[in-house]
DNA sequence: AATGAATGAGTTTTCATTCAT
DNA sequence: AATGAATGAAAACTCATTCAT
């Protein structure tokens, strides 16, 4: 009923996308894509079907928007650049194990919706450059980390503590609350904190 | 004269049966569950669907059985009973390493399938039993191997292995024939190998 | 500017699903409910399956609807309740008699539909309740009013008019135009009206 | 094994297909029509579904030849045509009566399936025929009686009886075993036997 | 004579997407 | 900007009928 300016029309719009977005992620997440319907997102959100498609051209966009969305989350950490330079590397793999696990804990969907996604990576082909992508980065940003610390082969390392990570998620997954999170962690971290340097 | 050897009929539904179930995996895990029709099935198999319907009650008893042969399939050693019993714990564990790379390697699917259910193992309920009975049997046996070789912390150790393994069937999935499966193999084994006892 | 008249489309809804019951109603009794298969329901009314499927959930809600509909069309007399207060029982039965006449002459299908029904009651469930429901209250209505008669038999007498009244909706099925449907009527309502008291 | 004559393969043969006809009337009264499937049958008769089409040609067929058999069992006395002649209309009327409620005590599928299909009469049209006919002729019959009997209506008394017949088969389906049929079937022979001559 | 494997058209139902209002 | 009515293609599943053996 009050006009508008142009810039707070641009910024609702904005703010309604992120949370269709945060939506349809969760519904995709726990219910699995082909499984959530677009009129479910619809409800979800409280939004016409009519108006939704007037921020996505389709499902599959919605869903690309979703995985985006859900890598940044999930491999956002919760340090500044500024604090970031004054750890030693064994510090930030520390960060970074600790960040996975909080988004485990926090936000189990995000990890379902991105490893079912990296396992059918193949079968929606727009998905497998954004997913693979990722993993490419992280396991560089990893390998980084090992050389700085002198390990012998940083490589190898990096590819098993990403491995480590997924296999975790894919564990709480079917275990459920009985798996001891929290112990596997604790054992992890020490095993790199122990390591010589 | 008599109806047809009897015997040969029996034998020959149990190999369509098979064959069925086999081209079932593999479009199930290359393309999902969701995303693969009967009549895709039917028409790999080169079989009209209504004789399909007459092996599978239905997609998810089809599926089921899908699930059946590929976890008996990846879990299965190459080993007799009699071999089993004079190998001491760590060769076992060898064993079982590269009993699964090498099922990685040649049936990719049977691992693509099974993990991409692990993580949905709530949404279609018929399923959530068997996988997880699996991954506790799986997980037990491991934490036994761990305990006679005198392992400290032989639970957490199997959780460890195990999400191990499923994280570098998630990698080669999404790195593919980039990934550097055969010397992160030799590097897991080495690591349990040198371990004291 | 606004949506378009809300009232307007809520309107509109109702008066389509009617005419889906009334079209779906006329075939399921002239061809038989298994012998009518949504498509041809779908284009009777001249709307896409999909469309109709958001006003019944299914084949069998629909049957329910055209169910209802028919019973009460049926079994509905041309009187108010005040009219009906100052009739005689005699004169309430000929009014109840000649309302069945009217229905089978002028809504062949809704009788079809209802005794088709009630035959095979027990092959569609959620179809029983309904149907042994409404010949029980006409049943009970009926031995009412000939107790008012001070009748010897009620519930006999009852029984034996409802019958009546079914078996003549049959023949005209079986015969045709060929049925003196009036005639039959003349003979059935001057035999109540004769009877003493 | 032991070698039969031609006679004895013919009535080997008309044996077969008498079962077949009356199992599957029993399927199709007790399912309805399109409720039971050649498959049905064919498991009921201990038969192949080929062998069940070397003696019909198709469902339909096989659904005339149970409607014969049906309209046969049910309209057929359990007396000699010279008991017959021996007694009055009166009595021949008592004996159809007594007749009719025997079958729908002792073979309730037989009236279930006639009414079923007299209703739907023009559903499958080779179906009209049959059924209309047996109608007509048993009209004829009480028609005839009624005559004989000196009743100043015949055509409508017969009409009128036939409809009480088939409306209390009815009543019978819907209400089940807490239908008085017993004592209906005493109230309508006495009324028969009281009329005057 | 007898089997049941095999087919394919048909059925109910769902859902991404478009469009009049 | 916003709605949800409307469509149509595709999915799972069934079954009468045929045919090789």
């Amino acid at each position: 009923m009050s006009p508008r300016t142009e810039k707070q029309l641009a910024e609702h719009r904005t703010a309604k996308r992120e949370q269709i977005v945060s939506d349809a992620l969760f519904l995709f997440a726990t219910r699995g894509y082909f499984n959530t319907s677009i009129s479910d997102i619809a409800k979800e959100v409280k939004m016409s079907k009519g108006l939704l498609y007037s921020y996505f051209e389709n499902k599959e966009q919605l869903l690309n928007a979703a995985i985006d969305f859900a890598l940044k989350e999930a491999t956002e950490l919760n340090l500044t650049e500024d604090q970031l330079k004054e750890l030693t590397p064994k510090e930030i793999i520390k960060e970074i194990i600790e960040g996975f696990f909080t988004v485990l804990e926090e936000k189990k969907e995000l990890w379902s919706l991105i490893v079912s996604l990296a396992i059918h990576v193949g079968s929606i082909p727009s998905v497998h450059t954004t997913i693979s992508k990722v993993y490419k980065d992280l396991t560089l940003q990893l390998q980084e980390l090992f050389v700085s610390m002198g390990h012998p082969d940083p490589e190898n390392e990096a590819f098993k503590l990403g491995a480590l990570i997924d296999g975790i998620g894919i564990q709480y997954m079917v275990f459920g609350e009985s798996y001891p999170l929290r112990k596997i962690k604790e054992n992890i971290i020490n095993g790199y904190m122990n390591q010589k340097k």
